[in-house]
DNA sequence: CGCTATACTTAGCAAAGCTAATTAGAATGG
DNA sequence: CCATTCTAATTAGCTTTGCTAAGTATAGCG
């Protein structure tokens, strides 16, 4: 079961946005506003493309998902590898995969949980932690240019795009 | 452990607050953003699991990186190979690959341009119409239901997000 | 005509995901 | 107290999507 799949099959249109200007962005386009169909069409694009774009960006010797996994990790404490799937939303091989890797590269450790031998809980070594620091300023210096870039109206209204966007993901 | 002393104070995911209502989008005095990088880091972890998730969407037969490329080829025209790779900013090869891949689906077909041999002219077939069409109604069904629940604050702001997203893949 | 440049393809590899099946340990009921 | 069943993680094998390096074919130029 994919915790994804089924849904309500619902429900009318609850598309048109009262008032605009909630962000200080362009208001002038505003008025083109397609149907929630069409942004979400939009916004699918802009991020499977996005993300085309990060994840090629290895630096440091340590991918996209690894960061994501170590920061998840470090979130959490000392999870177990089928909370950290849950937590990154992918199925437990995947994260055994991903966390045999990470501590093939020393970043993380493997330990038997002391009451229930099934358990297996994942830590961040030091390196971890030094990794994902280092990843923090290098790989997101390829985004923080790109920001640099971006409007003045855009660039105030980052952070909401980012809550924004962490919610969506948040969602079961 | 520790060791390591200068940790930023806050790991990216931590925004444990999943609560619709409580992300205040908007008021223009937000600009006072944590720093870039700290933003970019959470832009990117967000960015990495939507995108996860968006991917293993498989619905109609048709992948994410499929679709990105139809919704492509039917935006340009009938762009050669190596626009198209461009455009969706892979490398020539990989492109090649999934053009492969889409011809033997019958979505597009390729052809020999008339006066220069060396360029290869992709275009849609009717089915591959109807397949980006199906995708879009489909596969957007996902996302069209996670923004519902969005608040109406970001709602509001959403079409502005796409576009900053979207100035953000374009960028070179 | 021969050389170089361009456009695509082939070959081979790696990361990151999946499902199905297996193993090992925990919990439970007769 | 043992047999069964449930749970957590792993193994095995596959797919998709990307890459680089090297190859092929055509175009264009001197």
């Amino acid at each position: 079961m994919t915790t994804i799949a089924d849904d309500p099959p619902d429900a009318p249109g609850a598309t048109e946005v009262p008032d605009a200007t909630a962000v200080g962005l362009n208001e002038a386009s505003r008025a083109t506003t397609g149907s929630d169909a069409e942004v979400a069409a939009r916004l699918r694009l802009a991020i499977t493309r996005l993300s085309r774009r990060l994840r090629q960006q290895v630096a440091g010797g340590v991918t996209s998902s690894q960061v994501s996994a170590l920061a998840t990790v470090e979130r959490l404490g000392t999870p177990t590898l089928g909370e950290l799937a849950a937590s990154e939303q992918v199925q437990p091989p995947s994260m055994t995969k991903m966390v045999v890797g990470l501590e093939a590269a020393g970043l993380v450790t493997r330990k038997e949980d002391d009451s229930d031998g099934r358990i297996v809980r994942v830590a961040l070594t030091p390196e971890g932690r030094r990794a994902l620091q280092r990843s923090r300023s290098l790989r997101n210096a390829f985004l923080v240019r790109r920001l640099r870039r971006l409007s003045d109206a855009e660039r105030a209204s980052l952070e909401d795009v980012v809550r924004l966007l962490e919610h969506l993901v948040e969602q079961p």
